[in-house]
RNA sequence: GCCGACGUAGCUCAGCCGGUAGAGCAGCGGUUUCGUAAACCGCCGGUCGGCAGUUCGAGUCUGCCCGUCGGCUCCA
């Protein structure tokens, strides 16, 4: 007999049946990505739309069954949290060995006998005590410690779950008690369409200083034909990633030998990095900025000034021990004491201000092995970064003009619901309260005078500053990390940064530290998965493949290539193999055009046109026509015609 | 860093109960010149992630490192 039925208490609780989903009062809700989205992505998921409580409710009925199917399995399991998330839910076990691959299946086969069964779900409530007793009696710990916790603190961050007069709410289906304040679906055949997706470790309260649990992710949907759908999103999350398609495309690297977390940017990835800081720098040029250049290691005393030793060292890579060992140089990690350095360089008149110092500055970040992820997590990397010195009146006003700068980039690339969140002091910290306060309110205010409708991360903040950071949804609906905007007040004290104010006397000035891309590898990698490897015209490496269809065509394939170059376009002539091998082969390298010449073509000057992702061909197009097509879509930055832009909301909100 | 899985040619992978490494693609050399997604023939290419151990013998078994993947924690 399993252990389950020994769990079973129906007779002495008085189980409540039929609780509809309804009734589940608002709660806070822990939302997160799928595994496979997670390291990509931020942290946070904006806040699902009303109306899917039946499926917040299906999705908790499952974590549920889940978690009775593995006691019946696994007679000695502990159990820890087991939350609906977005997409599905996960639960955590305590189990005597790890789970093999194998287990899901069992697990999955087991959960769909309760799911036959069509057992009821049913609630009741019980006074701490005796949910102690019971859960003691079980030898569940984490429910216990969970209970004691909520006994002390009548909530918990870690759950909805709540003391409410003196009771906890529990829930039960097939004899498998759980601490749990619903709702449910009423009966556990209301479960049609899931399936058990991975295995994972999880710290118990997600703190590492805790036992680790072994986590299972499922997801679950209303109908097949969602779940049908879900699935076919995760592959195409699949067939996006970044670091198959750097592999394909020959964009990148990461040599074992070379380091781990350093980012080799191959030829053709390189030119992606080329456009995009030459239009880099022209933006900011317009924008009135001054760029610089400064060292990648800097001595310690001025990260003992900056705090960055301090607050930032474990992060640090160092020290270097130079002149015999008495002085010590660290890697920088961050660009802005080198700014404040070059804006220090003389003395500066209010008439000056705002000074707007910018640099695509490459910085080294000590990153522990399990979190190194391609391209979006590495432990080199370049920012574009700047940080603006100004008066404290010129403030807002700059704020402001990041903010835009920061939207029109955004859409550029094609990323659209831009969202805004403001990240206040963290628990580790430089400087006053005061200044914490003045801060934050700098950049409630600028937000505020724009009318823009923003989130509050709670001690999201950075050591020394406050931020605004915008999220945007790439192209199948993916949250991620966009510009960031700092005001910081802590570094111009600790520097004694100052300006000559219209009185002639030195006055403080404010520090915006300010990132478009964030760091170029990242921005990059996530450019992939938004293009799924099809750059736009005026980044792709490959814009043109002049492909001759036999001998006869070479030399005017060779004049039409290189008329191409001489305006500027990057083209292959291509003259491997025979020309359905070449058509294959540009289509591969996601070339943009491909003009495919023959003796036609020659005689009449034309030149019969493929479009990446088409199997169609315009032909008899003349060279001139098509030179000041393509160039007009390379000057604009035109997105693809084979993009699809992110148009619904994602699955998990459409399901409201 | 932690939990689990995995590391064989540039790439994708095969290699049984331990007997001394194999395919396709890519590359190179030929042949072929063909009207819209893979022409044909040949050749080259591997300290089987690293270091120890067990064994007459290790790609296969054991241990320890390194790395990758899925998460956790952390983050641009």
């Amino acid at each position: 007999m399993s252990s389950a039925s020994e769990a079973s208490v129906d007779g002495e609780l008085g189980w409540n049946r039929g609780v509809s989903a309804s009734s589940r009062t608002k709660g806070r809700r822990r939302l997160f990505f799928c595994p496979k989205e997670t390291a990509a992505m931020a942290k946070t998921e904006r806040k699902p739309s009303h109306g899917d409580e039946k499926l917040y409710a299906l999705r908790h009925s499952t974590a549920h069954v889940m978690a009775g199917a593995v006691l019946e399995l696994m007679p000695d399991a502990k159990f820890g949290f087991g939350p609906p998330v977005a997409d599905g839910f996960y639960y955590d076990f305590d189990l005597p060995r790890p789970l093999q691959p194998e287990d899901l299946g069992k697990i999955e086969a087991k959960m769909r006998e309760v799911v036959k069964a069509n057992h009821a779900f049913e609630h009741r409530d019980m006074s701490v005590k005796e949910a102690l007793d019971f859960f003691r009696a079980r030898n569940q710990t984490y429910k216990v410690d969970q209970i004691e916790k909520l006994a002390a603190d009548g909530t918990s961050k870690d759950s909805d779950d709540r003391v409410e007069g003196g009771k906890v709410s529990l829930y039960q289906h097939n004899g498998f008690v759980d601490l749990c304040r619903g709702p449910h679906v009423a009966r556990t055949g209301d479960i049609k369409a899931f399936k058990l997706l991975s295995i994972a470790g999880a710290y118990w309260r997600g703190n590492e200083r805790n036992p680790q649990l072994q986590r299972i992710y499922g997801t679950v949907w209303p109908s097949q034909a969602e779940l049908d759908a879900y699935l076919e999103k995760l592959k195409e999350i699949e067939r996006r990633d970044h670091r198959a398609l750097g592999k394909d495309l020959e964009l990148f690297r990461i040599d074992d030998e070379l380091g781990s977390g350093l980012v080799l940017w191959l030829p053709n990835l390189s030119i992606v990095r080329e456009e995009l800081e030459t239009w880099w720098r022209k933006v900011h040029h317009e924008r009135g900025y001054t760029l610089v250049y400064t060292p990648h290691i800097a001595h310690e005393k001025i990260y003992q000034r900056s705090g960055h030793l301090e607050k930032y060292g474990e992060n640090m890579y160092g020290p270097l021990a130079l002149d015999e060992g008495t002085q010590n140089f660290w890697i920088k990690p961050m660009n802005c004491p080198g700014h404040i350095k070059v804006f220090q360089s003389k003395v500066h008149s209010y008439r000056e201000l705002p000074m707007r110092i910018g640099e695509l500055g490459t910085v080294y970040r000590y990153e522990r092995g399990g979190t190194l992820h391609g391209m979006l997590r590495v432990r080199g990397f370049t920012q574009d970064d700047s940080h603006i010195f100004c008066s404290w009146d010129q403030a807002q006003a700059e704020i402001g003009g990041v903010f835009d700068l920061a939207m029109e980039f955004l859409r550029v690339f094609g990323y659209s619901d831009p969202k805004i969140y403001l990240s206040t002091r963290p628990v580790k910290r430089l400087g006053t309260d005061e200044l914490w306060d003045k801060a934050e309110k700098a950049l409630a205010d600028a937000l505020g005078v724009r009318e823009v409708p923003y989130d509050i991360d709670e001690g999201g903040g950075v050591f020394y500053a406050p931020k605004i950071d915008i999220k945007v949804m790439d192209a199948i609906g993916r949250e991620w990390q966009g510009p960031t905007i700092q005001i910081d007040l802590n570094l111009p004290e600790r520097f004694d940064v100052t300006f000559v104010n219209a009185q002639g006397q030195r006055e403080r000035a404010v520090m915006i530290h300010r990132v478009l891309f964030g760091s170029l590898e990242r921005f990059v990698g996530g450019l992939i998965e938004h293009y799924a490897g099809n750059f736009p015209l005026w980044l792709n490496w490959e814009q043109a493949t002049v492909i001759p269809i036999r001998d006869s065509a070479f030399d005017y394939g060779r004049s039409v290539a290189d008329r191409l170059g001489s305006r500027g376009f990057r083209v292959k002539l291509d003259q491997q193999g025979d020309m359905r091998a070449r058509i294959k082969a540009a289509q591969e390298r996601k070339s943009s055009y491909m003009l495919i010449v023959g003796d036609k073509e020659a005689a009449a000057g034309t030149v019969s046109v493929r479009r990446r992702g088409s199997r169609d061909e315009e032909r008899g197009v003349t060279l001139d026509a098509f030179l000041e097509r393509v160039s007009e879509e390379r000057d604009s930055k035109a997105l693809p015609a084979d993009f699809v832009g992110h148009r619904e909301p994602s699955a998990g909100d459409a399901m409201a």
